[in-house]
DNA sequence: ATATCGATTATCT
DNA sequence: GATAATCGATATG
């Protein structure tokens, strides 16, 4: 499988947002992946929810950078959120990765999660339905990951393309924000059993 | 099935 | 000192 090229992450997030649907992230050689199934577009300084809103800090310092490299957060002092960045050196942007369809590694997917295995849909769902759970199913952490160059496959954390297309996707605004709400920045793969959220969500209602 | 709430800490004002 | 790109538990219909 091929990784994804820089140009591929050099646009705007809103293109970059979309055409990650269907993509695959994957840990290591392949020990755990997942079909992305749902992002969130975030822009720069005129996207007061974007965190490059603030400015450039230690913290956020990613997404100024080169696209294609991983910027993880710690949020609620629970969770981990990662995105990429996009747009070329020295101009902000990224993509949050909201939801993963499990495709590898079930088994330490649901260790680092705390859950027995299963391979009922109900249990498989929990492992990587939303941001916070995503990384704790693939042990994403900023320590680790931050700055990862997602476009090599010698990464430990990086993004292929199979060849799969969505067949439809739906656009909404953004989930748990307070700024920005509704700007229309969320992406995800109609009718797909691990978009986040309960089951009418995932048909695009809200 | 939907609503509300608390946990827990890095980061910024 | 307040806030946060979340989650899981609990309460209620």
């Amino acid at each position: 499988m091929k990784a994804l090229s820089r140009r591929f992450f050099d646009r705007d997030p809103r293109q970059v947002s979309r055409d990650l649907l269907g993509k695959i992230l994957v840990r290591g050689r392949g020990e755990m992946m997942g079909r992305i199934v749902e992002t969130e577009a975030y822009l720069g300084a005129d996207d007061a929810a974007a965190h490059a809103a603030a400015g450039r800090t230690s913290r956020n310092s990613v997404l100024w950078g080169p696209p294609g490299h991983a910027y993880v957060y710690f949020i609620y002092g629970n969770y981990f959120c990662l995105n990429v960045s996009c747009l070329p050196d020295g101009v902000a942007g990224c993509v949050l990765l909201r939801a993963l369809e499990p495709l590898a590694g079930f088994e330490e997917m649901a260790r680092n999660r705390g859950m027995e295995t299963s391979f009922e849909p109900r249990s498989l769902r929990l492992l990587t339905s939303g941001p916070g759970r995503l990384c704790e199913a693939m042990e994403i952490t900023r320590e680790r990951d931050n700055g990862a160059d997602m476009t090599l496959r010698s990464s430990q954390l990086w993004i292929a393309d199979d060849g799969h297309r969505p067949r439809k996707i739906v656009v909404t605004p953004r989930v748990g924000i307070t700024k920005s709400a509704e700007a229309p920045l969320r992406y995800f793969i109609y009718g797909n059993e691990f978009v986040s959220g309960p089951k009418g969500a995932r048909a695009g209602r809200r």
